[in-house]
RNA sequence: GGGCGCUUAGCUCAGUUGGUUAGAGCACUUCGUUUACACCGAAGGGGUCGGGGGUUCGAGUCCCUCAGCGCCCA
């Protein structure tokens, strides 16, 4: 177990400490409690499960849950490997895709999700050899069919475990709809595909350079090699040139040596000039081979000439073809050194290296062996070094669709977010090398070619083995058999389908016509390259339209000091762990408003709890609405309620949010979206309104019914603004809150009436903002702040309520209606509150300044008048500098250039700021 | 070698089209058994936004440059 783990440990034991003492105060507090079926507490745990229960028994992740005619809005799912296992990235797609999702439905679009699972050839693979290995057999052992019935069973019995966790996350996706990269209709799909490919001339097989797995015993993509900086050597040597002489030469792996079949210089080189043309001699082998010019050939690297090994390395391969040379190939698909190494031959590659260079250095034709950093490419799976060989494989010809690609992107048919991930998308495009599709693996799909009488240079390409029989025959005779290509497709293959093929493509289905294009492609940006470039080209290919308008990019999920989450460094935060301490809104919530799009985000489980709270919040603010239902009736109902400042204020700040809110939404910044919603949510409404509501509610009737309505349409339109956020706490508090208005038969519901659930709920509009009583509630709410401060600050007991007398000039009638809740929020005596355009400062007070209005707090006996005096001055000399900086910038351009609106609001701070100033020193004169 | 991102409070991060002496969560200080919530509330301390230069009436926010860290491609 880490520290970290340790510590968290114990922090969580403390808590549970304190909670158990709170406990013991809770129990004594119960009876005080009003009445309310609504727990203390929100808890997740009973909650979560069988809100997605109740959600999917009524249809409500189908877009058949919308009318027919309902504008579609579609995603396909990223399809996580079949048997594995849920991990933050996971958890980051889940949150951002249904997020999306339910939004979309609420707006009342036919959303739908399309889920799956992808068969991931190689990993898969790998988990069923491991078992069976554990049994004491192997792949070989049991034979194609029979690994292939394992396979199936392990797929089986695992495969329905990564989509059930998808739907702890809350997931919306459309299980009716949930396909598999290897079911039937799919592998239609791919041999689709793969056939008019092939008759487009764009699928072809080859003799080329392949990144070798020998481990795997597999040929891999470009995409599936990395390349790890690690330490090794470079190893200098002369080279024996026919006819006396030695020609320096450097290399990092030596064992190629044996596979050399020209020496290469700059045809500048003066020091080399003398030796183009002649013959060298393969060290310890004795084989003659040219030495040549190419200016390849990197004249400060090195020696400056470079053995051409074209069978085991992509540059000398490439320098190969352009003179012409020998492929020598020295290896066996393990790894050990074939017949055409000599007495090499049988030796593990890096045996064979030391040994070579130990006989060499015997022989005398070394010269050292530096240390260097070398690139060592190293499979995406397993971490092997990967070895380049020349063997026979099917490749893709992208380069066509490439450029259909790159023409989507710049004409705006496919949108990338963030933007700058164009670059990168041109970048790789515009370079595009042929992608070798075929696998030497069993579990995928198999090649749809079949070879006449096992010739390799017959091949039928087609559907099925009786269409390509008959098509055989019609081309070499009746007398003939078929065999198969062993290999199977690369897994990406079948995935650069996924948009299409899930909805029934090749088929013209109805699915494939209503919800084809779709419409956003959430992933990783790590998966640019792989999937979403793949799924644009296959796209514009065989369905002759774009798979999606837009592609949405997230980052990595790393842990809270931005360090990669791995099992060997121990960092791995388990998403399940999380949801199952903390709740899964809380998660998602986290990976939703931690982050920026495109960014990595380095996730800190102290914002995960303190999500957990808000949902508590959120929860809470129902309960205490619900709690008061009881302080209005049916007859207090009014169809043009009399809005207070504070009900006015609120309605204004949520039109707002709202608005910001959509704003933000449609531009894909959902983390600004959801952070705005919170701090609304908690900072206006729940600490502020909340606390007025509780004052409107004393008076009760059309005042409490108002307060009430207002209360229920804020909450309500919060609710339904982090629906897609945090599905499972708003619907469950939206159902109570729902329950409870409906029993109380307050004649108080949404424009629209309840709807069944959240989740279809209608999604919120731009309510009326009122602009002028929003501007004195705020600054009321200032009063309150500075009356609250200069409390704390001179040490007023907290429970005391103190007078105050109010010069308040031209706001004297706002603050006059105001004087309950000011009496209230700043605890002050509502009976010896004194209200007036002007005022005396009574004796023993001291003097808080906004603008226009002026605060006394008479503090008899509390009062230091040399503190106070003191007080005042700093206030004073602040506000000299404020005011300095402000008229000195009404003085300058500024004034003329900037916009009157800006220039205003500096005009009004700065009358402000006069009239304290004078208040205040005018106090300070008279003490 | 090319490209991209990051560098803002002790820590983790926001800061939407540049608007005028910067925000949140956690941590910290003081206080609080007000009938929604201690998974809470009130008050408070703490940063001049990596360095330098520029554009502008005005820059954390645009441009150039340097440095450090990270990623991708070759």
């Amino acid at each position: 177990m880490t520290t970290t783990n340790l510590s968290n440990q114990r922090i969580l034991l403390a808590k549970k400490i304190r909670y158990l003492l709170q406990f013991v105060v809770a129990i004594e507090k119960w009876k005080e409690t009003p009445m309310t079926d609504m727990p203390k507490a929100y808890d997740f745990s009973s909650t979560e499960e069988r809100l997605y229960q109740w959600w999917q028994e009524n249809g409500w992740f189908k877009p058949e849950a919308r009318p027919a005619d309902a504008k579609p809005f579609v995603i396909s799912i990223p399809p996580p490997n079949v048997t594995g296992e849920l991990h933050m990235g996971h958890a980051m797609f889940v949150a951002l895709e249904d997020l999306m999702i339910r939004r979309a439905r609420m707006q009342g679009r036919a959303a739908l999700w399309v889920p799956g699972t992808d068969h991931a050839g190689i990993a898969t693979q790998l988990q069923v050899e491991k078992l069976l290995r554990s049994e004491g057999s192997s792949r070989q052992e049991i034979g194609r069919e029979a690994f292939l019935e394992r396979t199936w069973a392990w797929k089986q019995k695992y495969g329905g475990h990564i989509t059930n966790q998808l739907r702890r996350l809350g997931a919306s996706c459309d299980w009716d709809r949930e396909r598999f990269t290897l079911d039937d209709g799919l592998s239609e799909a791919v041999k689709e595909a793969f056939v008019r490919l092939y008759r487009m001339g764009l699928i072809y097989r080859a003799e080329y350079l392949v990144n070798w797995s020998p481990g795997l015993q597999t040929a891999v993509s470009d995409l599936e090699v990395e390349y790890s900086e690690e330490q090794g050597f470079m190893y200098h040597f002369n080279y024996p040139v026919k006819g006396g002489g030695f020609l320096p030469v450097a290399t990092t792996r030596p064992e190629t040596i044996l596979g050399d079949t020209a020496v290469a210089v700059h045809p500048d080189d003066a020091r080399y000039t003398d030796f183009v043309g002649k013959t060298a001699l393969v060290p310890m082998l004795n084989r003659e081979i040219p030495i040549i010019a190419d200016a390849y050939v990197d004249m400060s690297f090195g020696t400056g000439a470079l053995k051409i090994t074209p069978g085991h390395d992509p540059n000398d391969f490439e320098i190969g073809q352009r003179h012409g040379l020998a492929i020598l190939n020295i290896m066996n698909k393990d790894a050990t050194l074939n017949d055409n190494a000599g007495d090499y031959a049988g030796l593990e590659r890096f045996e064979a290296r030391k040994k070579l260079w130990a006989d060499m250095q015997a022989a005398g034709m070394t010269i050292e062996a530096k240390p260097h950093t070398l690139n060592v490419p190293r499979s995406q799976r397993g971490g092997e070094v990967i070895e380049p060989l020349v063997s026979r494989q099917w490749f893709v010809n992208v380069e066509p669709a490439a450029k259909m690609g790159l023409d989507a992107v710049h004409r705006g048919r496919v949108r990338i977010v963030p933007e700058r991930f164009v670059k990168v998308w041109d970048n790789w495009l515009e370079n595009i090398k042929p992608w070798c599709i075929s696998r030497q693996l069993w579990w995928g799909h198999r090649i749809p070619a079949w070879y006449v009488n096992d010739d390799p240079e017959k091949v039928i390409v087609a559907h099925s083995e009786a269409e390509a029989l008959a098509q055989a025959q019609e081309k070499y005779g009746d007398n003939i058999t078929l065999t198969q290509d062993p290999d199977v497709l690369d897994t990406w293959f079948s995935s650069g389908l996924w948009p299409f093929s899930t909805l029934g493509w090749p088929e013209n289905t109805p699915d494939l016509q209503r919800f084809y294009p779709t419409d956003v492609m959430e992933t990783g940006y790590d998966i640019l390259f792989f999937w979403v470039a793949r799924m644009v080209m296959s796209g514009l290919l065989f369905t002759n339209d774009i798979p999606f308008h837009t592609v949405y990019l997230h980052g990595l999920v790393r842990d809270e000091h931005g360090r990669k989450m791995s099992k060997s460094y121990g960092n791995v935060t388990d998403p399940l762990e999380v949801m199952g301490e903390l709740g899964t809104d809380a998660l998602r919530f986290t990976l939703l408003t931690s982050g920026t799009p495109g960014n990595d985000l380095n996730l800190a489980l102290s914002k995960v709890e303190s999500n957990r709270n808000f949902a508590n919040k959120i929860w809470n603010t129902a309960r205490f609405i619900t709690a008061n239902l009881d302080k209005a009736t049916k007859a207090d109902a009014t169809s043009s309620p009399d809005y207070t400042a504070a009900d006015q204020w609120i309605l204004t700040r949520l039109s707002d949010v709202t608005e910001t809110a959509d704003r933000l939404l449609d531009g894909y910044n959902f983390g600004e979206a959801g952070r705005q919603v919170y701090d609304f949510l908690w900072g206006d409404f729940a600490d502020w309104y909340v606390e007025l509501a509780k004052v409107q509610l004393r008076d009760g009737g059309p005042r409490a019914w108002t307060t009430l309505s207002v209360l229920r349409q804020v909450l309500d339109n919060c609710l339904r603004l982090l629906h897609p956020y945090i599905p499972y706490v708003t619907e469950e508090t939206w159902q109570q809150l729902k329950q409870a208005f409906a029993a109380a038969e307050l004649g108080i519901a949404p424009a629209e009436g309840w709807a069944e659930a959240l989740i279809i709920a209608d999604w919120p509009a731009v309510g009326q903002k009122y602009p002028a009583a929003t501007a004195d509630f705020e600054r009321l709410r200032e009063l309150v702040r500075a009356i609250r401060a200069a409390r704390a600050e001179n040490g007023v007991e907290p429970g005391k309520w103190i007078t105050a007398v109010l010069a308040t000039g031209d706001k004297t009638a706002f603050i006059n209606s105001q004087k309950p809740i000011l009496a209230a929020l700043a605890r002050l005596s509502e009976a010896e509150l004194v209200v007036a355009e002007t005022a005396v400062a009574p004796d023993q007070s001291i003097t808080l300044s906004l603008g226009e209005i002026t605060a006394y707090l008479p503090l008899a006996g509390m009062v230091d008048l040399d503190k106070e005096r003191e007080r005042l001055s700093k206030e004073l000399a602040d506000l000299e500098q404020q005011i300095k900086r402000i008229s000195g910038l009404l003085n300058s351009p500024f004034a003329q250039k900037a916009p009157e609106a800006v220039v205003q609001k500096e005009r009004d701070k700065l009358a402000d700021l006069q009239a304290s100033q004078a208040e205040l020193s005018e106090r300070l004169a008279s003490l």
